[in-house]
DNA sequence: TTTTGACCAATTTTGTTTTTCTGGTCAAAT
DNA sequence: ATTTGACCAGAAAAACAAAATTGGTCAAAA
């Protein structure tokens, strides 16, 4: 079962389903053009995967470690990112890199198609606050250490942060292309929005924000290996 | 054609189709609902308006004159407004106000339906930026007044003002209720991040934002007269 | 003069049948 | 021991016809 081979093949399954999901959404795509795709027979494809959903649900949950571990990677490279706004930051460049994160967070029907009616499903699960609360966490942190001012709701800079994210990844075809500013202007100047709005003055705060991050993706990393051990188990029943 | 009893009825009518059409939408009202609703015969809606587009447009105009009223009310009554937190609070509260303006940003095919596809409606002509280009020239003046910090791409504060505007209107179900703030709270909450954000440190240019709203639903105002004129014109050829 | 609502052509919806497609399996090939 | 792809049952889509609804009109009623 932990062939490199295997695992390596698997990884190509989900490479070729993400891009053939990303594009046609996941009722157009069969597992036979994933198969193709992947250079396999559509067999070998039940090989690795209980059924296409259970082969979605992978794909989805390996995109979402891909998006963590970029915005983590964005963040310790960022000289700034113990801010709000740095952290913020990484998170939005993460979230606008991943189609697949982007899609769950606008629950985008074109690409989740019959996958969000599915019975006890990550979309349903993701939509439980699984992810928008990690920021709620993230704020309520940030001024119990009294690096963000304290006189603005948590719950308020949260949902500030959600509207501004799912804009992001949900405003295409709103405002005309020529009004539009480029990407990286964009979350630019939103994370100066918002460190300019909310974090404290005392300066030597200005750092405490990785170290807040890097505790809530370890967090959410055991919390997925439980899932994942969980899960397992369900089918080892 | 200008008679009171029938301007009064003009008004029921649309009020009438306001209230269906913002609850089962444009395809599923059907003209005779809408008499019925307004206690009249559906051919005496004919009198009114020329088709069931017609009606539509004609409550869309209204209800943009409404909310841009409504905005400048708001507005007027703000000891504070003349910040761009202010302004943008108005804006706000007018447009989660006011079903229709927020279907129009939102692009709600529920709620406008068919009539986005006709040829050369008022939703594609809203949507060629006639509305958003507004906040734009709303910054723009502000930053050149001198009330705005110019450190920031007016392009980009525009921007962030209409994803939070479109995150208000249409992120109903994808963030848990629990973890959603009040509406009040929320608005407020975005005012003071804005103007703690983007307002000048000078003190005395903190008004400035009054007149400068004024002008720009003034200049909207008689670009809607023009409007109407060449409107009628057509009509009578 | 003003208003109505029966009426009509045209569209939309509904119901039904036929055809195609797709997720999943497994005997045979490699 | 792996991998394949023909095969199948069930689902989805397409095609078609029948029924119901709707935007719009206009002769008759008010």
């Amino acid at each position: 079962m932990a062939r490199t081979e295997n695992e390596d093949r698997e990884g190509r399954i989900l490479d070729a389903a993400a891009q053939l999901i990303a594009h046609f959404g996941y009722d157009k795509t069969t597992v036979s053009d994933i198969a193709r795709e992947a250079g396999i027979s559509k067999g070998a494809v039940y090989l690795h995967f209980e059924s296409k959903e259970a082969l979605f649900e992978a794909l989805l949950i390996r995109e979402m470690m891909t998006y963590a571990l970029n915005w983590l990677a964005l963040l310790e490279k960022d000289e700034a990112g113990g801010t709000l706004g740095g952290m913020y930051k990484s998170m939005l460049y993460a979230l606008s890199d991943n189609p697949f994160m982007a899609a769950l967070f606008r629950q985008d029907r074109h690409i989740l198609g019959n996958y969000v009616r599915k019975p006890d499903n990550f979309f349903k699960r993701f939509q439980e606050g699984q992810s928008s609360s990690t920021r709620f966490e993230f704020v309520h942190r940030m001024q119990a250490a009294g690096a963000l001012r304290d006189d603005l709701d948590p719950q308020v800079i949260t949902h500030i942060m959600n509207m501004l994210a799912y804009g992001l990844v949900s405003m295409d075809g709103v405002i005309p292309a020529e009004e539009t500013p480029e990407l990286d202007d964009l979350i630019e100047g939103i994370a100066v929005m918002m460190d300019r709005a909310l974090m404290s003055p005392d300066p030597t705060k200005a750092d405490i924000g990785k170290q807040i991050v890097r505790e809530i993706v370890d967090e959410a990393y055991q919390r997925y290996e439980q899932l994942e051990k969980s899960e397992q188990e369900q089918t080892e029943q």
